[in-house]
DNA sequence: CATGAATGAGTATTCATTCAT
DNA sequence: GATGAATGAATACTCATTCAT
């Protein structure tokens, strides 16, 4: 998807810039953003000069991470979307999101807060999913799955914060699993 | 608690520590924890190296913050304990840490970090917070109003998380309350 | 002077500075704008930090050392222009400009242009420098010593230029001689 | 002259070397010898491989360019010399210069320089002009229309200077012509 | 030959921490 | 004790130059 891209890059360029990608997404969830730029270029592999020249700032490398995520979570909810019964569609989703986000906290709020502050680009891609999320929402509520009360707003809160639930809590699966128990019955008409 | 203080601070000191705190907390709170000691200082109307008498490292005067919030947190937990109904004592107390860590997101983490890496006085009184959140729950799950396969850890997990929803959410009340509806229904038996 | 000095400055401050600012004219000057500040910081015996205390920025600090140039030629200035008849006045203040600006053409440059575009500390100074010369000329103008129809500009002008021939000449003391010559006997009225 | 070209340059490679030099000229000259590489080189429509296959260095570049213009100043200058009459010829080849190196002080600051520390390229041309120059200024002491203490050294000077004015006066045709008058009558014998 | 991606030394600036006043 | 000046390691970003495609 990778938006308007002027011209295709070349073999090792393509290959590099994935490769930042994958080793920023990686150092940037395990040690925070505060990593240096340095280290990043290390880890991939290549001089600090390559980093920029594919990303002019740290902080578009950033967001070209969460763009990438967003991308991801986007086009697997738009799977979950067509022929799936509207409530299993909404709950899988929210799962889905949240196991995408797991331990990427600082990334989850970005992405949350991206709908009043970010840039175009992510923007963009959140616009998407606030868009899917919003109709999976409306179908779950039509078919009486979720509290008619609530909004796009609060949902995204939910997610945000059982993300964090998630990352406070570690692997445990049993655990993991009894926060969804919570979250997901508290979700339901009472 | 304070520790052990050798000998007790002059006049004048124990103003300085105390309105360092105060300013400490007001200001990593509103810019985080980024905000540079020297702002700190200034804004407490002392010299950085007042600062730095008091509290050797930025990093002692983040946990002094953090176990000042535990201790009031506690402090107050302590007296929804005495003489209430055990359920509303429960959600009470939750609502309580919510309040209190509104806003305080990087706290938050650092708080429930604290029972896996933290340091001694942040242990201290995070225990303390903690076992009180294990009596509070056990005698809510006692009465039948939580369900009992939760165990502390995940109450930890749901508040960390509730906390982020709230951050993610904003100021609107009738949202956050749309909140504590989903999280506390989903808490009890179903 | 020295505009407003919001403290005066601690003894060893006061020092530093100073010595900051001679380094920095004296390197500067010798080896150019583009010396890299950490640099001229060495040379004058303190750290990077201390010099981006006093001159927050490297901006600033090549304000600063052309202010305190144009500070001393306004004084020396106003010393000539009282007491002295015009026309020796308005041709020794030629010569004070030109012998204190030499080897410093990047810092007259920035001085004549001070009047179009510099920050308001500099075009402070050289606005005072600009009314001197004014009433110079208007001086020796009013006494025949110079062309009537010279203004200001060209006086400026001919000022950087003749700094400039100076510069290319080198230290031959007859042969700077005769330029001056030159120019002060194109100087008058034909 | 281009030097000593080990084979001719292919069509292509001819036009891209060309098209390098007018374009640095003018990128030099309107932002400055600071201008990045690349900047020229895209500019040029190039790669800036190629540009680095012409000029081994920025240096180069940058010499390339002065050798360009003093080569036009010379064989303009040269076209004076031959039947002029001789005071005439003078002043017009002093104008000539001063019009060509107009906005390019940084570059005459070099071309002078070049007398002293430049590269071999430079220093030919520009002895070329030296020559030419004394030659002028030779037939203008002989004609008596120019002070016979002056030496090439003062007339390098004096164009260096002048140039240097003009750019700090700018457009202003009077103005300039102002400045020419006090230099012109300067250089006469009084 | 041309291209532009990769390189990495170099530069301005910040900030926690120390120490002379 | 308090002050704030000094320190210098750390960090994001630039740009001349090289080299694989």
């Amino acid at each position: 998807m990778n938006g308007a891209q002027g011209r295709p890059l070349r073999a090792d360029a393509a290959r590099n810039r994935a490769r930042l990608l994958d080793v920023a997404t990686e150092v940037f969830t395990a040690r925070g953003v505060g990593t240096p730029t340095e280290e990043i270029a290390r880890a991939a592999g290549v001089g600090v000069g390559t980093l920029f020249r594919h990303f002019p700032t740290k902080e578009a490398l950033l967001e070209a991470v969460m763009v990438r995520r967003l991308e991801a979570i986007a086009a697997r909810t738009a799977e979950l979307t067509i022929d799936t019964e509207p409530a299993t569609a909404f709950f899988d989703a929210f799962r889905l999101v949240i196991d995408q986000s797991a331990g990427k906290n600082e990334f989850t709020r970005a992405l949350a807060a991206a709908g009043v502050d970010a840039h175009e680009s992510l923007r963009e891609s959140s616009t998407v999913i606030r868009t899917q999320l919003a109709e999976l929402l409306a179908g779950a509520q039509r078919a009486g799955a979720v509290r008619p009360e609530l909004g796009v707003p609060e949902l995204m809160a939910l997610l945000v914060g059982t993300t964090a639930s998630m990352d406070q809590l570690g692997a445990d699966p049993a655990a993991r699993e009894r926060i969804f128990d919570v979250v997901f019955d508290g979700l339901r008409p009472q």
